[in-house]
Parts: C-alpha cells; structure tokens; sequence
DNA sequence: GTATTTACGAACGCTCGCTATCTATACTGT
DNA sequence: ACAGTATAGATAGCGAGCGTTCGTAAATAC
C-alpha cells in the first residue's frame, strides 16, 4: 500500500527496529561474542527488550549462543554469550580473468571460510565456465558450506558493467567471452541472487573496508589494464555505470579512444606492457646500464623497478617518465574528488615505494590537498574479497527489513 | 547513553516516527495542501494515528490547517486540509562577492519569499559587513520575517571552506576579507544556525535541485575564477574540504600552483580574464575581423562570444581553443566521476550555445559515457538559492529527530 | 425534507517496551 | 565447608502507542 512513503507503523514495526538493532550491535563486534549486559548498553534498549530479541534472532538461526568462556571469568553468575552464526548465510565472491579462477566462501560475519585459485594458460570461454564450476565446488567443500546455503553470489568482470542487467559493454580479453553466460551459469549452479561488477570497483569496495572509516577513497588497480573504484563513506561511487575508468583518460602525446581497441590512451602509456616495453627500449639504448643486465631479452616490468631500486639512472628515468605520465593523468581527478586517500592495487603496486615515491612527488606538484598515497595491502586478493563483501551487504540489506529511512532530499 | 547505535526505543520513539513521517509526507507534498485521508494512504498509517500527528504538527506549528477548498468539492462532508506552515523556519541565504551582495529568505517548503541584490564598485571588508547587514534587513522586511524567525543561514563564499570550523583557506578578492568575520557578524545578527559554504558547492546543490532525481551532477561554476561541485544522489560531495576545485588544474603548457596566486592553472587560461585576453590578442592580430569591430579597445568575454556566434572564424578559433583547453582538462573528471550531466553556469555560460557545442565536441572525443552538457538555468541565482537549499536541509535534519539508520558499513 | 456520502471524533483492545522485583549461579573470604 | 556477594536471567505490572470499530457531523443529491 504504501509506495514510496517510509518509516511509520504499528508497534509490531517497532519490535523489528529492536530486533534489528540488536542484531546490528552483535555484527559490530563480530566475531567476538557479546554477552546480553553489553547488547543492553550498546542499544540503549532494556534488558527484557533485548532478551526477547535474542530469543527471536537465535530461533531464527541469526544468532548462536555460546557456553560460559572458562578464561575471561569474572564474579557472579557467568553470562550467556551470543554471537553472530556466520553459517546462517554464507556468501561467495568470484574473480574470473582469463588466466585465473579465484573464488572465496565468507561467512556472515565477513570470516574467511575458504579462497581457492586456479591458474591456466588462458582457456576458451567453454572451458572457462567448467573450471568455475570446479574452483566454486571446491571452495564449498574446503568451507563445509553446502551449495543451497549461499545467500548471494557476486562476480567480477573486467569491463563496464551495467548495475542492473548485469551486461559487460567493454569485454575484456577472453574470446567468445560473455558476462551474462557466466550470470547464468552461476545461477544454475547456485541458487540464490548472483550480481556481477566491476573488478576494480570490487578492489576498491575490499580496500575501503580494510582502511575502515569513513572519507574518499580512490583505489587504483594497475595491471596490463587500469581502472579505478571510488568508495565515499562506505558506498561504491558508480556514476551512471562506467566511473572510474582511468584508463581512457588521454595522455599529453595520445587522446584516441577507440571503440575497436579495448584499451585507452592511458593504459597504453603506463599498462604493465607499456612499462616493460619503455624498459625494453631503454635496455637497447643503454646496454650497459644495470637494467639491461638484469632484464636481458625477456625483460618484464618487475625488471625496471627492481633496477631502478638498485638506483640505476636508466631504470630511474623510465619509472619517473611512467610516474609523470601517470601522476599528470590523475591530477585532476585528485582535484574534482578530493580523496582521504588514493591506494594502488594491482600487477605493477609490486613495485613498491619505488614507484610509490616518484608519483607521490608528481602528485604534489599538481594538487591542493594532498591525499595518502598508499600500496594495497590486500594484493591479488583484493577483488575477491570485494566481491565477498558486495555479497555480504546485499544479504543484509535484503534480509533486514529495516526501514531504510531514505531521504530523497 | 547509546552512543554510535542507531534505531532503537520504546513506544514514544515511535509516535516520533509516525509523526516524522506524516511531515514528510506533507513536505512532499508542499506546497499542495493535503487532506488527512490522503496522508492516511501515504504513510500507511491509521486514520487516529494520522489525526493524532497532524494535531500535535498544527501545536507545534509545523503544520496550517487550510478551510475546506470551495473550488474542488465533492460529496459528502469538506475535509480540512493541512500544508506545510512555511513561516514556521524561514531560511536566509547569503551570496558575498566582492562587489555583489545578494540575500534571499525562503519558506521551509522551499519558496522563495523575497531576493535582494545590491551590487556596487568594490566595497572594503568594513564596509561590506555594513552593507550585508543592510541588505539582510531588506530581505527580511521584503519577506515580512522578523530576524528572531530565522531558523538556519548558509553563507557563500569563494574559496575553500572548511566544513565544521568555518574557516576559508584561498581568501578571495577582497583585501582584508575574512570569512570568520562573516559568521561571527551574521551570528550577531541572527541568533541562529549559521554555516559557511564554498560558491560553486552551493550553486551545484540548487541545480541539483532543480533538476531534480537521483544520479551524478558535476556543475561547473565559470567566471573569473572556476570552480564545480559535485551532487551525488543529492548529496553534496565534499571530499576532505576541497573537492571540485577545477581550476587548478593543470593545463597542457601550465601546471604552476603557486600558493601565492589564488589562481590556478586553468582558471589563468580559460577563466573569464583569460578569454577576453585572447579575444583582444586575435582582434590585434586581425584587425579586420568582425571580432575587433565589435570589441574595440575594450574588448569584452562577451564580444568574443557574440562575434563567434556571427561565424567571425577568428572568434570562432579564440573560442575553439578555449573549449579545447577546457574540455582537454574536464575530461578525465568526468571519466572518472561518469557524471549524470555535466552544467556549466557563472558569467562565462552566458556564452550559450556556442561554448556549449564546442566542448561537447571536443569531450566526446576524451569520455567513454558521453553525460548531458547543459548550462544552468538558474543564472545568477544559483548561489543564494543553493544556500537556502543548504539552511533548509539543515534545518529538515535538526528540527526532524528520527533516528537516522546510518548505516556505516 | 430525506437519503447518501464523506470525514471527524471517541472508546476499546492489542502489542510492545520499560521499571522493578525476584530467582539462579558461581566466585570469594573466613 | 559455608555464608556473603556480585552478576545475570526470569517474571509481573505499568504505561504508551497503534489499529479497529462504532457513532456523529456536515455537506450534496434527489
């Protein structure tokens, strides 16, 4: 009946809020058990109210109870303890790219049940879908969940992904690939609500929640591609379906965005390719630079940053070329957003303070306010724990029917 | 007691709800009258539970009750009505410039009661505080609002605005001018509420607003001096402080922050001053030109506009260049924040079309999601009426106790 | 003038949360 | 070993609020 009106109603509407709210204050802290005195003071609620909401939310599987803890024992009588069941509704995250199948089964709580990887030298998009469904049986099996238990599935794709249909525009670098065949092979194997998103949006969901708080996160994954998720106060930044796409944005020496060519002018100039290709060159030109000793024919980004650690000039000038290049391109952005922190994930964050320090010093020449600029912590398992975490939010904010209080101001 | 916990608390806090929500239901409305069977039907709510809210907003004098409408009858007995009681928190908004001081007082159901504008050539600091204080007086006479009524101002003011302290960091034009100085005055002379906010993030908001809906907007603020804010969802997004501040960045052959300069890099090549330089420069250099015909020694930003509209191909070129250089730096903002629509206001967007056309050409080549360009339809009213918008959210979330549901995940 | 329609107003019963009291349990000190 | 005490859990009574139902008021239609 009532459409788009909020909040309101009898008192039954009332006890879902308590109960809620408890459940709420049991997630905060998880993992660690609460016992009824600390709900009591963190809700605000009487004691009767939360019992009764204890009793409600262990009867419907929210909640377990644990027995006395025999270490942490103070005076009186020992307290019932309670604290999330993460096995209520377990979640999985899923990282398809054409050479490797991550997947992660989480609790409820956001605990790790398991994460299996496999690695290939590129499959076709059939056996791609196979291996899938032997990595996500795998992962079920190492966490002991059984497949009717997921609550919610979210992939990652590489490319533009639209919200709702769940279409890729740009499709990344697997032939014959397609995201809604993965949308639906995974709702044949798994029966619940499956979602697909960007993977560097992911990434940035996963960073933003390690750093915790609140504020603008921009977090940057640069591998062969390079794209970007922004993260305001907790919430994914999605624009109309395609923010965060730095890749296209134009260098001073190429602005052509082609609709044939999946890449952009800056992931031209600074994917992991470019890099080594521009240390390949250098190497030529200089032949007894350390850089060409260490990198030899095959020579590979890594091979540029660990010479240009060793301080090898040569090396040196292609990392601050790479820097300048990179710095000079995400200026502005830094400006209009104005980020708390600015984290790079990815292949090339291997390179570490190397890289770091050489756009940080760019960085400050072209912005107001300077943001953080860190290294992801959560390396090559960023997007998988982002898409864990994107799961866990959808399971609840559908399973709490919470009246969201949306203010359309 | 509870301290970050949300939601939550007995009967009493959930009479507060239901009467939040009948307001809501009426500000939604507003400035349209509803009847109570209406509101019945909105919130969902009973009918004595909705009678029992509107009673205790009529005491409170939130709410107005309407005589039957003589014009729409039906049958059966006339329903009294009730609206939104706009005089109960009138707002003031205040826009300083250094030679403009312009006040507007709104309803709290967003209508505009009075506006007043006083322009003059070049006050100092003491002298405009005199004027400003004359001018609100005007406004507040103009709207037949007594000072004591005022619920909320929010001043704007150039320059970077720190959000709670109220503190400006790029000072503007106006020697001796500080922005503490303006609150600290305003505050004598309204006892109520009042907040500082950078120009540009109020002139976004009114536009957001006026808009209307959901999505991205990145509203560009273009005059002498170039700025833009950014409505998500509308929601002003404020990064740490600074966010929107386009005119630093860097252009093509300038990158200079000089903290010295208030100006950045794109504000020197583009901003109002830049483009009347280069139309004077082309009109030098053509003096045959329908450009230097139309401008003469005092050649105007407008005569470059003007004569680029009557196809003069040497304005045209001056034009082309801006529009590159403008776009050249927007575009990767707009790759990355993948903006709903892109408005453009200030002096500068009384260019029209012929700006308008050649950025969206020049952006189309640099963006992948190419939003909506448009300019501002509120012209010079932007400011005052963004910051009213801003006083009247203020006063929404201050005077509206529900509990919030942040959810901070 | 009566019937009909619509809306307002009041009384009753229900659910829920809060306060206060009582019971249960285990540690502590003599 | 036993009483004392501190803490936690369980129960009863009270108050507040909402929803349902019924009666009443005020206008129009015939």
């Amino acid at each position: 009946m009532s459409k788009g009106t909020v909040g309101g109603g009898g008192t039954t509407m009332l006890r879902r809020i308590n109960v809620a709210a408890v459940l709420d204050a049991v997630r905060r802290s998880a993992p660690a058990p609460l016992r009824v005195a600390e709900l009591v003071e963190r809700t605000g609620l009487a004691r009767p109210t939360v019992a009764q909401a204890v009793d409600e939310l262990l009867d419907a599987g929210w909640l377990q109870q644990h027995g006395p803890d025999s270490a942490d024992r103070s005076l009186g009588r020992p307290a019932i303890r309670v604290s999330l069941r993460g096995r209520a509704a377990p979640v999985l995250g899923l990282d398809v790219g054409p050479h490797r199948v991550t997947v992660g089964v989480s609790d409820l709580s956001g605990r790790k049940l398991s994460l299996v990887r496999r690695s290939g030298p590129g499959w076709t998009a059939q056996e791609l879908l196979g291996v899938i469904g032997e990595v996500i049986n795998e992962a079920l099996a190492e966490a002991e969940v059984p497949a009717e238990d997921i609550a919610a599935v979210v992939a990652a794709s590489p490319g533009i992904v639209d919200e709702h249909t769940g279409r890729v525009q740009l499709v990344p670098s697997v032939p014959g690939w397609s995201a809604i065949d993965l949308i639906k092979h995974v709702r044949g194997l798994l029966d619940c609500p499956v979602m697909l998103d960007n993977d560097a949006n992911l990434a940035a969901l996963a960073i933003a929640a390690a750093r915790g708080g609140t504020g603008t996160l921009l977090a940057v994954q640069w591998g062969e591609r390079l794209g970007a998720g922004i993260v305001i106060d907790g919430r994914l930044h999605r624009g109309t379906g395609a923010a965060g796409e730095i890749g296209f944005i134009a260098t001073d020496t190429d602005d052509v965005i082609n609709p044939e060519d999946s890449r952009g002018p800056l992931e031209r100039a600074v994917g992991s390719e470019a890099i080594a290709a521009l240390g390949r060159q250098a190497a030529l030109d200089n032949p007894q630079s350390r850089l060409a000793e260490l990198g030899g024919e095959q020579l590979d980004t890594a091979d540029v940053f660990a010479a240009a650690a060793e301080r090898d000039p040569v090396a040196q000038a292609v990392v601050q070329q790479v820097a300048r290049t990179f710095a000079r391109a995400l200026a502005p952005s830094v400006l209009v957003l104005d980020p708390t922190a600015v984290v790079i994930g990815g292949g090339v964050a291997r390179a570490g303070a190397v890289l770091l320090d050489a756009i940080s010093d760019q960085l400050r020449l072209l912005t107001l306010n300077h943001p953080k600029l860190e290294l992801s912590a959560l390396a090559e398992d960023a997007v998988v724990t982002g898409a864990m975490r994107m799961a866990l939010d959808e399971v609840w904010q559908r399973k709490l029917p919470t009246p969201a209080m949306t203010s359309t101001t």
